[in-house]
DNA sequence: ACCTGTGGCTGATCAC
DNA sequence: GTGATCAGCCAC
């Protein structure tokens, strides 16, 4: 199956192998394109930037082109250069109309084209160089006594190079520094430029002794300028504020950002430094290395030593391994939307499910709906219905539910007058299968993992289509579809309920799209349910049966194309609250979920105290939790573990000028990790870590004022306050003190008792 | 300039 | 104390 066929996907022209965009002279772009030889060559193209307007402008003086349909922007004006489409956009906000453009020329170009990025090219034949710049600080934030020490560099075929600042001769040897480096990036024309927290760490300071000593960073493949301005990127519940860098005719690809990405699927990393996320990947060839921070790195380099050139070149193998390894996803969603690869990475799913339906408008020349009005509407269902521990639990749940929604009860944008919704949403689904299965049959490992990055990258997208319903900017945006999909959601799922209960299973806790539940044997009927003593029942063979028999029943009570899945069996479950549970597989793992049982929020001897507390109630030895909770409170009081047991680590969402204008304006509370940043008299920034610990204090002062930095902590003379985490630890045992020993009924589900 | 959605729990702080 | 509010994090 060849996917790059479907145009409404992968764009209308079939272009391969092109590299790079890059605004050229005036009404031209210049399209980089790799040759199967390796070479680059630079294609100059013309160039037709476009505005969507909502009336004819004949009277401005400017030719339109009336598009099809009777939505909103149903007029085209196309110009010659992108020094006219600036002056179009001021001449008709000025003339107070209406209309739409795309702000990046790149996307412009890629729209308007239909071409996109990197098609047939192999991962492996982009190129891509490594950078890594230390700098000592010399005082503030990139003060006049900072120096970059070394340039680390290294690419894809395996070069790398160090330039190392000689400390003797400062000024001449950091300046003959950054000319080589524009030389070499001259000389070996990569294609992308990665670096971990490349935008906020490494370029900056380059910058800004480029400046100072008065050498070019003429990077661009031809000739341009290093450019920046600030930019802002929200990551999950995170606002990251950094100065997004660009160049003509290349790419930056910022391995830090990539990290906060994995890290919203996953939740799993440590923390983002490039150690922290390469010993995650276990990417790390040595540790010590590439820990080597601070004063040690500063001494190694004045004692010109081989462990500070072992560290410089660390740095940027591990940053290359974990491109490899992060990265791929996104080269090819490049090969799918109009976007510059660097810029696929930094635009959410629903911006660029977006951009697909404008390219698609936009070549069958269809007029264009405007944003609709926002309306909230409501989400999945989730229940709890039994709080404690069960015995033999189920899961069930049914196989992407709003995909299917959508698709099996027409719940489309009511604008998407073409139906590309529709369409991309059948195409996606048939796609994903069909990679699966390929990547099933596929022998050649790198084959497969090609197959298994867009099979990933298929049901990411597939799975932001009812996003995008929901998406304020989206201008097919439909909430009442959106309703309507969600409200289905909770019917299908409340049926099953109701029809598990009827057949005797007892329902535990109910989110969005799955039921856990004790199946219908091994609950024993007249028992009062704030006794019951739920058991495992039956032998593995017999399980089996059941399981496909169960499943065959439910799925016959639901709608056709609605699939309901028995996908997982625990040997045990404790109930907390909504959303917030503990599994115990056959194997004997254990898995938590929710944040009142592990969020970062919470000190790492508490996340340790709890899973152990979880463990012991779920293997049924709640008796050993009193002496566990001893155990614990020893420690504390006898000062046994290192710090980051109770430090906690906070991230900082606002800046600190905003925090200080929302505490001067009781906007909200003081915070232990704004207070310390501040104290600290260091600049940082949104998306930066503080960990800290409450210290002891002589008087009961709120935690903001007796936090202390955990970098600050001195283990010769420990002052961290014992009674304040034993306190803690009493909080938990009383927190989960009645869910102990069996299952107990909730209140809904107390009626059955009578 | 940038932006998928809703639902739910907890700790810290503060006004009452 | 108690409840309200905010921020942060998590599930899906």
């Amino acid at each position: 199956m060849e996917f790059e066929k479907n145009t409404m996907l992968f764009g209308a022209d079939p272009t391969p192998r092109i590299v790079a965009i890059e605004l050229g002279e005036t009404g031209t772009v210049r399209v980089y394109r790799r040759e199967n030889d390796g070479s680059t060559v630079a294609d100059v193209e013309p160039f037709h930037p476009f505005v969507w307007a909502d009336s004819d402008v004949v009277d401005l003086g400017i030719e339109t082109e009336k598009l099809r349909g009777d939505l909103k922007y149903a007029w085209l004006i196309t110009v010659d250069s992108w020094k006219e489409l600036l002056a179009l956009r001021n001449g008709l906000r000025n003339a107070g109309r209406d209309f739409f453009a795309f702000t990046d020329p790149v996307q412009h170009y890629l729209t308007a084209t239909g071409r996109t990025l990197f098609k047939d090219l192999p991962f492996e034949e982009l190129k891509r160089m490594q950078l890594e710049v230390l700098s000592v600080v010399g005082g503030g934030d990139l003060g006049d006594n900072d120096h970059i020490v070394s340039i680390a560099l290294s690419d894809n075929t395996g070069w790398k190079e160090l330039l190392i600042v000689d400390p003797k001769n400062m000024q001449e040897s950091e300046h003959a520094a950054l000319k080589r480096l524009t030389t070499i990036i001259k000389e070996r024309d990569p294609d992308v430029i990665e670096g971990h927290d490349l935008f906020r760490v490494q370029l900056p300071p380059l910058v800004a002794r480029a400046k100072k000593l008065k050498t070019k960073l003429d990077w661009g493949r031809s000739d341009g300028f290093l450019r920046s301005r600030p930019s802002r990127l929200q990551i999950a519940e995170k606002t990251i504020d950094y100065p997004k860098f660009t160049v003509g005719g290349r790419h930056f690809v910022d391995t830090f950002l990539l990290a906060q990405f994995y890290d919203v699927g996953m939740r799993s990393l440590a923390g983002f430094e490039r150690t922290d996320v390469a010993r995650h990947f276990d990417l790390c060839d040595s540790e010590q290395i590439s820990a080597l921070t601070g004063k040690e790195l500063e001494c190694a380099y004045k004692d010109d030593s081989e462990a500070f050139r072992r560290r410089a070149l660390c740095g940027v193998r591990e940053t290359r391994a974990l491109s490899d390894l992060l990265s791929q996803s996104y080269f090819i969603q490049a090969q799918i939307f109009p976007y510059n690869y660097q810029d696929v990475i930094v635009r959410g799913n629903a911006t660029r499910i977006n951009a697909l339906f404008l390219r698609e408008y936009f070549r069958q020349r269809h007029s264009i709906p405007e944003l609709p009005m926002v309306q909230a509407f409501e989400g999945g269902y989730t229940d709890i219905f039994l709080t404690g521990v069960a015995r033999n639990v189920w899961h069930c749940d049914i196989a992407s539910l709003y995909p299917s929604i959508m698709l099996q009860f027409d719940c489309f944008p009511a604008t998407d007058q073409l139906q590309i919704f529709r369409h991309l949403l059948t195409d996606l689904r048939t796609f994903r299968l069909e990679a699966k299965a390929e990547m099933r049959a596929e022998q050649d490992p790198a084959k497969q993992h090609h197959l298994q990055a867009l099979q990933n990258t298929f049901k990411i997208l597939l799975n932001s289509f009812y996003g995008y319903l929901g998406f304020a900017q989206g201008h097919f945006a439909d909430f009442d579809a959106a309703a309507h999909v969600t409200q289905i959601g909770r019917d299908l799922l409340k049926k099953m309920i109701d029809w598990l209960g009827k057949h005797g299973a007892q329902v535990i806790e109910v989110d969005t799209d799955g039921i856990y539940f004790v199946p219908p044997s091994s609950v024993e009927a007249g028992v009062s349910p704030a006794k019951l003593q739920l058991h495992a029942a039956g032998t593995a063979a017999t399980t089996e049966n059941q399981v496909d028999e169960l499943q065959r029943a439910l799925t016959k009570e639901l709608p056709p194309g609605i699939d309901v899945e028995i996908d997982e069996q625990f040997d045990a479950m404790f109930s907390y609250k909504a959303k917030n549970y503990a599994l115990l597989t056959k194997a004997g793992d254990v898995i938590i979920k929710g944040g009142a049982l592990k969020s970062r929020g919470l000190e790492k001897f508490q996340r340790v105290f709890v899973e152990e507390m979880i463990k012991l109630i779920m293997k049924g030895k709640p008796e050993a939790i009193p002496q566990l909770r001893d155990e614990f409170e020893r420690k504390i009081r006898n000062r046994e573990w290192k710090i980051d047991m109770l430090m906690k680590t906070d991230t900082l969402q606002d800046s600190l000028d905003k925090y200080r204008a929302k505490i001067a304006g009781s906007a909200r509370n003081r915070a232990a990790a704004y207070e310390l940043a501040l104290a600290s008299g260091r600049n940082y920034k949104p998306g930066d870590q503080i960990s800290y610990y409450i210290k002891a204090t002589p008087k009961k002062v709120p935690a903001y004022e007796a936090a202390k930095l955990a970098s600050d902590f001195d283990p010769q003379n420990r002052d961290e306050n014992v009674d304040y985490y034993v306190a803690k630890l009493d909080d938990l045992m009383k927190k989960f003190g009645g869910l102990t020993a069996v299952a107990s009924s909730s209140a809904k589900q107390e009626s059955l008792a009578l």
